[in-house]
DNA sequence: CGTATGCTCAAACGATCGTTTGATTCCTCG
DNA sequence: CGAGGAATCAAACGATCGTTTGAGCATACG
C-alpha cells in the first residue's frame, strides 16, 4: 500500500479524474478508458480499486457529499434555535460550504456532477442521496419553518423545493451568467452566493 | 408518403418514444434499439428518416420548441408595454405555455429533456438553443426591464438566470415535491405555476 | 532467502453501440 | 398491368463499451 509517497495515490486520481470527466461528459459519456487515461493509471485499475463503474460513482459522490454535508451540518447547528438567526443565515449556512467547496480546484466540477445526477432521474441514486444526506434537508427545513411560522408546512416545501432548483442551477454554472475574464474565479463565486441568497430570501419570506 | 392513415406515421412515432427514452435515460442511455423497438418501427427507420442519431435529437428540440416559444412571444406580445402589467403576468406569459404543453400526454416528459440538455454541457446543443431561441430569452428580460427600472442590468441578469432555474428544476419534476395520488395531474401543475410565479415574482422585486 | 501480498499491466472477453447495406414490400401513377 | 420511387426489413459492419484474466512487478515479513 503507497500509503504517504509523492504523488496521488491511484484511488486518487482516479477520483479527481472522473469527477472532472463525468461533469463534461455525464456518467454514461465519459467511458473507463478516457477516464484512466487522463488519471495515467491502467484500465483494470477501476474495477480492482472500487470493484465497478458504479460503484466508482457512488465514492465519487460520497467523497464530497460527506464533507459538503458535514461542513452544512455545522454552520446551521451554529445559528439553530437562536432566536436572533434570520433565514439569509440559514441560507447563508447552505450554501457557503457549497462555496468553499469550489475553492479547491475540482470542487466546482463536483457541483456540476450533482446538477447531472439531479437531471438523471436514475432511481438508484436518488435513493443513495436520499438515505444518505436525507437528514441534511430536514433539518434545514426544520429550521426554515422556525423562521417563517406564518407559511403552511406545504406551502414551505413548495419554496424549499424552488430554492433548490435557483442554488443548483446557479452554482453548477447552468445559465447565461458567466464569469467575465476581469473577474476572480472566487469574486465570481461570492456574487453568486449574494445574488442567490438574496433571491432566495425574498422567495422565502414572501407573504 | 403515408400522409394521413390511421396510426402515427413513423416518423412521429420515432420522436414520441425518443422523446420519452431521452427524458428517462438521457440522449447517450437511451439507444437506437430501445427507441425503435418502444416506437414499433425497425431499427434503420431512425438513419433513413433523421440521417442521424444527433439529427434525431435535434428534431426532437425543434418539434417542441417551435411551440412553446411561439405561445410565450404571443403570450408576452399581449402584455408588451402595458403600463397595467405586472411582472406577475410576464411570469405567466412564461409559464403558461410550458404547462400547457404539460397537458397534452407526453408533453410533461419534453422538460425533463429541457432539463436534461441544461445539465449536458454540451456546446453544439447550447449553440443550437442559443441560436434559435435567444431571442425569445431576451424579449423576456426586455420586458422585465421594463418593470422592475430600479434594478441594474446586470442584477436583473442575475435574478432572471435564477427564476430560470427554479422553474426548470420545478417544470421538469426534480425535487421534493412529487404528486400525491388524490391530486389530478392538471391540478398539481397548476399548483406548481401558482407556487413559481409568487416565487419568482418575490425574488425579482425584491429591493 | 523464499514467499506471500498488494498492485499494475497488456490482452482479451462478450455485449452493445450507431450506422450501412441490399433485398423486399408497399403504394402511386402512367 | 407494369414501372418506379418511397418505405421497411433482417442482417451485418466496425467501433467501443465495462469487465475479467493471468502474468509480471514490487514491497514486506517469516
Amino acid at each position: 500500500m503507497p500509503s504517504s509517497s509523492a504523488p496521488l495515490p491511484t484511488k486518487e486520481r482516479i477520483l479527481g479524474a472522473a469527477e472532472a470527466l463525468f461533469a463534461r461528459h455525464g456518467f454514461e459519456g465519459a467511458s473507463l478508458r478516457q477516464l484512466t487515461t487522463a488519471a495515467g493509471v491502467n484500465l483494470a485499475a477501476v474495477n480492482y480499486h472500487f470493484g465497478s463503474k458504479d460503484r466508482l460513482i457512488e465514492e465519487v459522490f460520497r467523497r464530497r457529499l460527506d464533507q459538503l454535508n458535514g461542513r452544512r451540518m455545522a454552520a446551521l447547528q451554529k445559528i439553530a434555535g437562536d432566536p436572533d438567526a434570520t433565514v439569509e443565515d440559514v441560507l447563508a449556512a447552505f450554501i457557503a460550504p457549497a462555496l468553499e467547496l469550489s475553492h479547491d480546484g475540482s470542487g466546482s466540477l463536483f457541483m456540476r456532477v450533482l446538477a447531472r445526477a439531479f437531471a438523471e432521474h436514475d432511481d438508484t441514486l436518488r435513493k443513495f442521496l436520499s438515505e444518505n444526506y436525507g437528514h441534511v434537508m430536514r433539518q434545514f427545513t426544520a429550521e426554515f419553518a422556525r423562521l417563517l411560522p406564518h407559511l403552511s408546512k406545504e406551502e414551505l416545501y413548495w419554496r424549499v423545493d424552488l430554492v433548490t432548483g435557483a442554488l443548483t442551477h446557479a452554482m453548477s454554472g447552468f445559465g447565461m451568467i458567466q464569469r467575465k475574464s476581469d473577474v476572480p474565479e472566487h469574486q465570481h463565486r461570492e456574487q453568486t452566493a449574494a445574488h442567490l441568497i438574496r433571491f432566495a430570501a425574498a422567495g422565502l419570506k414572501s407573504p
